[in-house]
DNA sequence: TATAATTTTTAGTCTAAGCTAAAAATTAGT
DNA sequence: ACTAATTTTTAGCTTAGACTAAAAATTATA
């Protein structure tokens, strides 16, 4: 069994070696887990002694099938428990964040496979991220970022990168959620900006807005 | 907020002061936790300091009602979970409480009120134990012990006292569950046992066992 | 009521996990 | 290629919580 700081360590190395290819640095560790990087460095060199990374001294840690399949099975409860939150608790998907954090950490096997078939195995969370199953296996889909989308091209939104409150928010505003059809009226080349149209609404995003947002095209 | 080990201090202070009247001593605490009464005395000093309890040294602790407010949130969330773990993810009622008591740490005041409005607003946990309301009011019920029956009167379990696996599986395996009525047959004097009827089964009961019922005779 | 037995507290360690400041290694700039 | 700047690690401290062993207080017993 691992403490709740190992765990947290082992789910953010996990997420960005997703992002960054090859080792992740402690620094990079530390930042995202708001922390210093004496810290990382200090639970880094713990669970690479637990073999659940590899770890060579400056060059950073990188997760073990074992350290793996420790983050996907948090990654898989986080999820799920998002799932409950919103389909039968009613959460807004911009409410469920938090409390799936700590949700994630509860220990039990069997509740999270009597979750799972209570929720009628949902393979994707509210914010369109794929629920990896029991084996950890993720579901591969083919998504793009909107920004990636070129002018009179569509999409449906499947999914945010950014899940932060104010982005979801923001996207609510603009009543944007998953399954939203988006046409690109309008790109301009020189800082990534788009006119969009959602719905009978036309109106303009930044680059920074159509980066966080993933759309399937096919 | 209170860390983990607090909430946990404070809910086993709060339980014992059920049983026990006046203060509770640190080796009770201990004892209940499994842990040294050097421990509680640290922990116990830390929440008066924090005016959750009041101590007074070799006498024992007592919670404030600062104190009992925080017990009764804990009791509440742990007694809902239980309900949403038999009711919605049908489990059974003696594999509940390991995952109640982690589950019942979880911080959010919203997703409490809405699991309660989930499950109905029960007022009763699966071993028939009351679940107090936001307020942290107890419902009062008249209940007695089964073995405080006589020969030849009945009672319906309401509840247990007792919650640990082995007794609930006894009385699973007997076809107890809350509900259930239960005729007194026949009482020994010399050591309290008793023989019962329970459906078309009729058959004995040890002091001990019918001391850990809870039964409504109304 | 003095002494013995028990309970409770205190004092001093230990571990997990964090931090700061200094040292060491790596990367960048000239 | 050699400093300078940056990144990363190490060393040493801090806090929460638990433990052991010793001291102090309370309760029981003769």
């Amino acid at each position: 069994m691992y403490t709740l700081a190992e765990e947290n360590y082992i789910k953010t190395i996990f997420h960005l070696q997703q992002t960054i290819n090859g080792a992740v640095s402690t620094n990079a560790i530390a930042d995202s887990m708001d922390t210093k990087a004496s810290s990382a460095t200090d639970m880094v060199q713990k669970l690479a002694d637990k073999k659940v990374l590899s770890y060579v001294k400056y060059k950073g840690a990188q997760l073990t099938e074992k350290g793996k399949k420790i983050a996907t099975k948090i990654v898989r409860k986080h999820r799920l428990w998002e799932v409950f939150l919103v389909d039968k608790l009613g959460f807004h998907w911009d409410e469920v964040h938090e409390i799936a954090e700590q949700l994630e950490h509860i220990h039990s096997t069997e509740l999270i496979k009597r979750l799972d078939s209570f929720l009628g195995n949902p393979t994707f969370d509210p914010h369109g991220d794929p629920i990896p199953d029991e084996l950890g296996n993720f579901i591969k889909t083919e998504k793009k970022l909107l920004s990636q989308l070129n002018k009179s091209q569509f999409g449906v939104c499947v999914g945010v990168k950014e899940s932060s409150p104010e982005y979801l928010q923001y996207l609510d505003k603009k009543n944007i959620s998953i399954g939203t059809k988006i046409n690109v009226l309008g790109k301009e080349f020189f800082d990534g900006s788009m006119v969009i149209e959602v719905g009978r609404d036309q109106f303009f995003v930044s680059k920074k807005i159509a980066d966080n947002l993933y759309v399937q095209t096919a």
